[in-house]
DNA sequence: TTAATAAGTCAACCACCGTTGACTCCGTCG
DNA sequence: CGACGGAGTCAACGGTGGTTGACTTATTAA
């Protein structure tokens, strides 16, 4: 065996360098308009090793998905979480993980994977941590909230919600996305289990 | 003049049957999936033609969006907003408005004409509607959570969201949305203005 | 009837981009 | 030192799909 040797001409040290390329790229466009010319590029090296290094755009995305799971979702407390999410340009690596699922939504090719990613690594564990009656509607709501704040305000950057000036919309969306959760800190608790 | 006589071989019948086609299209599948090829041919019509009509795919798409901006918005009251938002599958003009511009939101070609879509027809007349302090914050975050429920159901196809076996969601979800919107009938009026 | 205009058709062009295969060069092993 | 294997490079293939132009056909005006 002679892994991690070389330094120089290491395939596992380019892999890595290429899927960082690939998450940068991923997480500014959607899955069409990243090419894979553009990620070689990046990182200084053509595109057929991009190619024999993970099989196909396909493969590479799936790897880029993996490699953005929000590891935060399942362990941050509730108001973390809450304000994770609420807060622009946070915690880079989550809302990288964010924009790589919305930027491809509607991609094809990725749809099935972001399927399965979004289940398995959003909804479910956050309707785990939940409990409570219908813990996967009120996760799924959740996360349905923070996408659809995220597109307006990222992708489609809508006025209101980037503006600070008007007023601030921390707050709101704080509170739109606590009242998913049950919280009833917030004074939101339409969807917490009625407690006697 | 002679104008609107024929019947047959007639332009603007064309350019009609040829622009519900492209809605049809576009409501089924994202800007990049549509091919102008399909659409001709849902019409018996050659690609050519379809060009010759609109002009380019660009101008087709913006003919599209411009033919299914959401009446319902501005003329529905609060309740019958947030149960057309919640109903899966319902009014189908609504429906297909808002199908399209989801699946549309990551192409770099639609996003501008998506982005002036949303603003001036989702967000800004209910924003009017709404009234009352950050009435553009509170409604932006209504259009951002219809959006995101839509996508986690119509376009991922949640679980979660899809099942009706495991308790009925559409309470949750109109909650959820009258809570945006500050409908204190709801018992969720988190954002609506302090009333003493 | 015939000429002219516009609708409709056919075929090709062109750019883009993922993909592939052949080739070169570096580093290690025998 | 020489040979082998894998990293890196180059150029081309192939399909897709928007776009374009020349041609054909039908309708209407003269």
């Amino acid at each position: 065996m002679r892994e991690e040797k070389t330094g120089k001409r290491s395939a596992e040290a380019t892999k890595q360098k290429v899927l960082a390329a690939a998450i940068s790229r991923f997480a500014r466009a959607s899955y069409e308009e990243v090419r894979l010319r553009d990620i070689a590029a990046d990182v200084r090296l053509d595109v057929a090793l991009v190619h024999r290094a993970f099989g196909s755009k396909d493969q590479l995305f799936a790897a880029v998905i993996a490699a953005t799971s929000p590891s935060e979702l399942v362990t941050a407390d509730r108001e973390a979480l809450c304000a994770a999410f609420a807060r622009r340009n946070s915690t880079p690596c989550q809302n990288e993980g964010l924009q790589i699922f919305i930027r491809s939504l509607t991609s094809p090719l990725a749809r099935s994977a972001l399927r399965a990613h979004c289940s398995r690594d959003f909804v479910e564990p956050l309707a785990a941590r939940l409990g409570g009656p219908a813990a996967r509607q009120r996760a799924a709501l959740f996360v349905a909230s923070t996408i659809g704040v995220a597109i307006l305000r990222d992708i489609l950057e809508i006025d209101p919600l980037c503006e600070p000036a008007e007023g601030d919309c921390q707050p709101l969306i704080e509170g739109l996305l606590a009242s998913c959760l049950g919280d009833d800190r917030q004074g939101a608790d339409v969807f917490a289990p009625p407690r006697d």
